[in-house]
Parts: structure tokens; C-alpha cells; sequence
DNA sequence: GTGCGTTTTTGCAATAGCTGCATGTTTGCG
DNA sequence: CGCAAACATGCAGCTATTGCAAAAACGCAC
């Protein structure tokens, strides 16, 4: 389905002001970069570029609604029986390729969330965001309401556990190894391996 | 030592500012409330504001620079020995009866975050530097550097229990039951069980 | 391919947070 | 009292963000 013209053209006008957006946040710094610059840039009109995002920051994080919608979807609809860690296994796997894909574009955030709190204060957004979907999936595994601590620690663990994958990107990145997807879901086992320990430890109190 | 008058005059213009932003926040609201409003309601000049916090959000958090520093050096000056977590205990401990008092605040800020996503922000990133200064200790007591994967999963879920134990006070407050210091530890406590086991389990892998 | 209703883009104006700078005030001290 | 430092203020300016209404682009019907 060729979606129209009209579908495309906001599409094609969408990555313009992405790339637009990246390359001078990129050149220029986050903060030095002014909404009419990319604009510009973008060959859009300023008001035009909040029809396309709700602020200057959304932009650097243009593609996380995407990931976070497919690991929602994962966790709703794993069939009974599959857990949130086998969930949560599954969406990194399919977003591995993507990930590899945009490795050069995930160390330009992180720069900039260095440069800029604000940034980093949105970026602590998402986490949040993906930590609430992972603690009411693990909630319900555990069979404990989501503000039980268990289900808490658990989600927060996992959450490190995803950011110490972040990491181990950054890692292979900057010895221009590419990063493997054994090793990324060898650190997921890793901290469910520690969790299960906790989880025990918690049970038998 | 009466800190000279400069120091209290000052002193008690801050409190003026917070007292105005705080009862105009919980009034209108806190996207509703504006510097200008601020400003007036503490009979200062608008540009005022900004010799005494760097922004709008910073008036919210007024006091947590006061904790965290506690925190920083609880961790940093423990006596060889000491774990992270006696530390932290000790503060919590310390902190206990401050956190009451301000009880009524905490309620406010936490109404305010749900209403304004930026606010929200804010907080997490205050909770991440929690988290960082929690990052470091344990990542000695634990003779790992502060990105392996253990201190991370140690860091982050004693942060949860940090948060539950802010869900305790409000469950409380919700019954006007006044929260006890014993089970607010114990929040703690169990969370150390559950570490401890986590630990155990990736430590003889 | 022309006309028309719908969707998008744009321009304009206004608000609000925040900052630099210059100037007037207040305070601490000799 | 008189001066230097610290503080408060006023002002101008920049940028993000939003509402609103006119203009342009699109897609479909005829």
C-alpha cells in the first residue's frame, strides 16, 4: 500500500528535520543549535518543526517511541506461560539489528546528554518509561501487586541490566568491535541469574 | 556565631522564595505559577529569583542538595569497614526525622511531578545522582569497577528500595498513620537480603 | 483537468524561562 | 564616616513553545 503521497511527504520531511536536527546538533553542540537553524536546515518553516515534535529534546530520541511501543506490545502479548525476562530477551533480539544499525547515532545522544542536563533529565524519562512497562509484566509474574518491593527491585535490576548493555555497546564501539548479540543477552542472563538469587533469598525470609 | 546579617537576611529571603513558590505551586499549580508570581508573592525583583535558584524546577527540589551532600559524605567518610549499606542505613536513620516533618512538601512535590512531565524529569535525574553516588561505594565494597555488572544491579535495586520506602511514608500518610523508622528500615533491610542472594547467585557462577 | 473539502504548512503574535550586563543599595569593616 | 565587597534590581535580549488564522498542497469527484 503506497500510504500517499501525503503520508510519504510527511514521512521524507519528518527524517529530513531528524537529519537536519543530528547533524548540527552534532556540529555545532545541543545547546548552540536553535530550533529556526534546523528549520532551516530541514527547509521547513520553525512552526512546522513542533507539528513533528512536541519539543527541541524529542528530536534526539525520535526513534525510542518505536522500541518502546514493540518491547509494550512484547510484554502484552507473550503468549501465558512465556515470563517478562524471556519477553524482554526476545525484544532485544529483534532490536539488535536495529541497534548495530544506529550505533553512531546512539553515541551522539549520549554526547549530548553529557552536554546537556536537560537532555540527560529526558533520557531519564524513557528509562522510567521502559522500567514502568518491565515492573508491571514482572509484577504479574511474581504474582505480587507492582508496588510490592519485590516486583521493584527486580524491575530496577533489570533496568541496570539494560543500561549495562548500553554500555557494553559503547564498549565494543569504541574498540571498533562490532558488539555481538551473545554477549549482549549473556549480561541479560547474567542479571537474571542474580535476580533469581534475590528473588530466593527474598522467598524463604 | 550569628553568620553576620548578610548570611541571615539572605537565609530568610530563600525561605521567602520557597514559601511563595511552594503555597502559589500548591495553589494554581505549577505550570499556572510564574517566576513573575513567585517573585511578588516573596516581595523580591523577578531577576531575584535567579541569584537564588538556577530555575524553576530547582525551587521544588530545595532541599535535596542538603541530603545528597549528607548522603555524599556518609558514603565517603565511613570508616574502613563500613559497607555502602551501613552507610546509607545510617543516613536514612539520620534523615528520618526531617523527612517527617517535611512529610506535607514531599506529598506536594510528588502531586507536582504528575502534573508537569518536566518536573518529573527533574526528579529522576536527582534520583540518578542517588544512584551514582551509591554506584561508587558499592562498587569498592564489592572490589568491582563501577560499570561491571554487579555494582550496577546492586545500585539500581537498592535505589528501589529507596522509592518503596518513599511509597511507605505516602501509604502512611494516606492513613494518617505516622511511618515508623523501624519499618521504614526494614524496607531497607529486605531489600539488602534479597542483594545479598543476588550476589551470592552470580558470585559462584 | 477543474473544483472543492481536507490536511498541512506557514506566519504572526504572545508568553515564559533564563542570562548578561550595568547600575543602584546594603553591609562589613577599618 | 567612608570604602570595597556582596547583593538586589532593572533592562534588554535570546530561545523554546503555543494558539490562531490565513495560505498552500493534496486527493478525490466530476
Amino acid at each position: 500500500m503506497p500510504e500517499g503521497l501525503r503520508e510519504r511527504k510527511k514521512q521524507r520531511t519528518r527524517e529530513q528535520i531528524v537529519e537536519a536536527a543530528m547533524r548540527l546538533f552534532a556540529e555545532r553542540g545541543y545547546h548552540a543549535t536553535t530550533i529556526a537553524d534546523i528549520a532551516t536546515a530541514a527547509d521547513v518553516a520553525p512552526r512546522t518543526f513542533f507539528s513533528y515534535f512536541p519539543s527541541k529534546e524529542a528530536v534526539v530520541f525520535h526513534n525510542v517511541d518505536r522500541d518502546l511501543d514493540a518491547l509494550a506490545s512484547a510484554l502484552r502479548d507473550r503468549p501465558p506461560g512465556e515470563t517478562a525476562y524471556d519477553a524482554l530477551r526476545r525484544w532485544i533480539d529483534a532490536m539488535f539489528d536495529e541497534w548495530i544499525a544506529e550505533e553512531d547515532e546512539a553515541l551522539l545522544r549520549k554526547r549530548l546528554c553529557r552536554e546537556d542536563e536537560g537532555l540527560a533529565n529526558f533520557q531519564g524519562g524513557v528509562f522510567a518509561r521502559i522500567q514502568e512497562l518491565l515492573l508491571e509484566a514482572i509484577a504479574q509474574d511474581l504474582g505480587e501487586p507492582p508496588d510490592a518491593l519485590r516486583p521493584r527491585l527486580v524491575a530496577a535490576a533489570t533496568m541496570a541490566a539494560l543500561t549495562a548493555i548500553e554500555g557494553t555497546f559503547d564498549d565494543k564501539a569504541a574498540q571498533r568491535t562490532p558488539a555481538g548479540k551473545g554477549e549482549v543477552l549473556a549480561v541479560l542472563d547474567d542479571a537474571m541469574l542474580f535476580l533469581r538469587g534475590g528473588i530466593d533469598a527474598l522467598q524463604d525470609r
